[in-house]
Order: structure tokens, then C-alpha cells, then sequence
DNA sequence: AAAAAACTAGGTATTAATACCCGGTTTGTC
DNA sequence: GACAAACCGGGTATTAATACCTAGTTTTTT
């Protein structure tokens, strides 16, 4: 049987020498090189291609999305195994549709990360439990928020709820604006109903969370 | 000469494997024991205790402010080393105030890490460059209000900060937590003299700000 | 054991925010 | 010009939040 030959990048060097531990000790892997940044990388994979790759997405240069795009492209035999700590949705998905395979926490466990390059191997996409279930729950509760709504914000509600996450009173508000209070409890209103909130407090997180302000 | 005796904490496998690896292989250390969680952390302490201790934070049960308090009140000879991705200003800050001797990120080389154990055992501070300089603009930019402030807030201001930033209204809040509206409300209150804001909208921004919330 | 801090909760009052109504005006787009 | 959307603002009412007070109980610290 022969073995599943890969190549490692992180910038992590604890992480590496984890990793080339794991794999080391393992049966049916072997490692044939490791890298630590992204231009090292493109460089090596001219020279030799794996069956897998073993890729962190923070790496100083490319970013992760850059890199797996020029990758899957120039070497479309290269299977991409992405092993990192950024759990946000916007970039997992981006990365599966650059071109990556799986999909691992490195806060996986060393059998996960085994089963996932064998899947990643064999053809078959592998993402991890709590990572697919993050991506399900993000497609079903945001696109009516963040699609419709976020872009419905208005100019104005935009401007009064800058100064209300800026700690000032709708009387103050209206001040700044040369408006009447009534004016800006409505636009108050307004942001309520469409970001889905109930008060001022819940307005302003939705807002940080959702990127509307700072 | 007697070896640096060292308990390591992290809940990524990989990490944990590569700091033993690189722990075993380096002169004057010993890795007395290696655990995944803080619960297993502070039983193994009452058990043994090492010389230094490596710490990472963001482990699930227990948060690493909290952890790095009842560890540096309960074993005070126990030096801790906070090793960690999160390099958010205010958690570093808090972490130091709790009693940890040094901070490292986990991007850092293997030099740095050895480098970093050796200083504290000796009884010295260590930050790494990027951190170190990273406080000093923060308390360059910022006044002098959270040291104290961030620092008087109470278990339970925090509890009822959480649920106001979660649009609960003081009443569900109080349900919530089994006490009166009344007293959520003095807490509210206490939360804005504390803050130094007048209202929920601005006290929710500023905990966001100063990391108290997600 | 003593002291300090936190937690609890009630009284009372004022102010701000929320909710839903209405219609007029400006702005941008086709 | 027609149309929709945004903007403006007033009426009215209810609820939530803010502010300041006192004071007993529990927890933590020393």
C-alpha cells in the first residue's frame, strides 16, 4: 500500500513540529516537506506535488483565499486539507469554493485530523462536525438579516445610529442633526424593526456585530 | 543544576504534542504533566505543582482571566506563562493584572518560547516584542479609565451586562437570574457610573470596546 | 473575628424610549 | 411627470430606563 505523501505550511513552528510528530508516528503518511509562509510554498510545489496539503489560512503574504485559489488552479491534483483557527462562516466558505477539500479546527483532535486527510485522500470532502453545523446555522438565520436588511438601512438611520452607539440621547441627537426628536425616534424605530431588536442596547450590539459600526 | 519543571495546559492536541516534543528535546526541562482543560488543571495542581506553568486561554469551562486569578492566588509560587492566539490588548492586560508573568503568542518561534520560560523561572516579566509594544501604545491612546473600572466590576454586573447586550429588558433579565428588577436596575446603574456612560446604547458600545462582551 | 465589598430590594420621581397613528415634503429613478 | 422611497415631524400613550435614596443580608477579604 502506498502512502499518503504530504506537504505541511503553517507559520506556527509549534504547530509544525506537532504536526510532523502526528504524522511521523503514523501509519501510511509521510511527509515531504514543510513550509512556513506562502511564498516558500509556491516555490516548493513546482518542485513536488503531494497527495495532500496541509494549509494554515494566517499566514503573513497570501492570505489563505489567495493562496488555495492559485493552488487549486495551478496544481489541480494538490488535495487541500485547510487546518487553522479562523472559524468565521465568510471564510470557510470562501476558502471551499477556492478550492479547498476539508475543513479542520486545529483544535481537532489528532484522530479527526488522521480521518480527515485519509477522506480528503480518497476524493471525499471533509468538514468538521462543528464547522459544517456553523455554516448550516449561518444560511439559515442570515440571509433574510444580513442580505435584505442590512442593506435596507438607510442613510439617516445609518447617521442616528452611529450617534446613538456614540452614547447620546435622541434630544442630543436631534441637535447634531438639526432634526426634530420626533424625526430621530422614528429613524430609532425604524433600525429597531429591522435589525430585529427590541431596544437600544440590542441595537448596538446587532450593529458591532453585523460590522455597521465600528 | 536542577531542570525547569513544567505543567502545560492547552486544549489543541497538536499544540500540546508539539510543545512536548520541543520541551523534551531541549536542555533543562521537564514536563511533569500536560493537561486539556481547566478543570484537569486545577486538580493536577493540588496534586503537583512545577515551576512554571504553560497556559493557554481559551480553553472551554473556565475563562483564562479567571483561571490565571484562582491559579495565581492558590499556588503563588507557581509562575504562569499565558500562551495564546488571543492578542487582544484588553485581555493581555487583564491576564498580567491576574498574575501572569508573561505572554506569548502561540506564532512565536521555539527560541522565544524557551527564551520566555527561562525569564520567568528567574523570577522576570516576559512579553514578547509585538505584545509588549501593543499595551504600550494602548495605554499611550486610551486614559486611565479601565484599569480601575474594567477592574471593580462585579460578577454579577457582568452577568446583568451580558443579558442587557443580549436585548433582554431589566425585568426578563431579573427573571432570568432569579432576583428583582429592582436590583437589576442598581446594577444597571452601577454599570453606567462605572462605564461612564449614560445609557444602555453607550454601555453596550463600550463593553464591546473594552472586550468585556463578545 | 472584624471589616469591606458585593448583593439584595424597596420607595419615589423624572426622563427617555418605545409603539402606532397620521400626513406632508424632498429626493431619486424610470 | 409619475412613482416609490426616504425624510420629516406631530399626536398620544404606555413602558422601560435612569437617578438617588435607604438598608438589611451575604460573601469575600484581611
Amino acid at each position: 500500500m502506498t502512502k499518503i505523501r504530504l506537504i505541511l505550511t503553517d507559520d506556527h513552528p509549534l504547530i509544525l513540529n506537532g504536526l510532523r510528530n502526528l504524522l511521523h508516528n503514523s501509519d501510511g503518511m509521510e511527509v515531504l516537506a514543510a513550509y512556513h509562509n506562502g511564498l516558500q510554498l509556491l516555490d516548493g510545489l513546482e518542485k513536488q506535488q503531494p497527495d495532500v496539503l496541509l494549509l494554515d489560512i494566517q499566514m503573513p503574504g497570501y492570505s489563505g483565499q489567495e493562496l488555495a485559489g492559485i493552488i487549486a488552479k495551478r496544481h489541480p491534483d494538490v488535495k487541500i486539507l485547510v487546518l487553522t483557527n479562523e472559524d468565521s462562516v465568510h471564510v470557510i466558505k470562501s476558502l471551499l469554493q477556492s478550492g479547498a477539500m476539508g475543513y479542520v479546527l486545529k483544535s481537532a483532535s489528532e484522530a479527526v485530523i488522521l480521518e480527515a486527510i485519509r477522506a480528503v485522500y480518497a476524493g471525499r470532502q471533509f468538514l468538521e462536525a462543528e464547522v459544517r453545523d456553523k455554516i448550516v446555522q449561518h444560511t439559515i438565520h442570515t440571509r433574510q438579516e444580513q442580505g435584505a436588511l442590512n442593506a435596507s438601512i438607510t442613510r439617516r438611520e445609518k447617521q442616528v445610529l452611529q450617534l446613538v452607539a456614540a452614547n447620546y440621547t435622541s434630544q442630543e441627537i436631534a441637535e447634531k442633526l438639526c432634526i426634530s426628536k420626533r424625526t430621530v425616534d422614528n429613524h430609532r424605530i425604524g433600525l429597531l424593526v429591522k435589525l430585529g431588536v427590541k431596544n437600544s442596547a440590542g441595537l448596538v450590539k446587532k450593529a458591532v456585530d453585523l460590522g455597521l459600526i465600528s
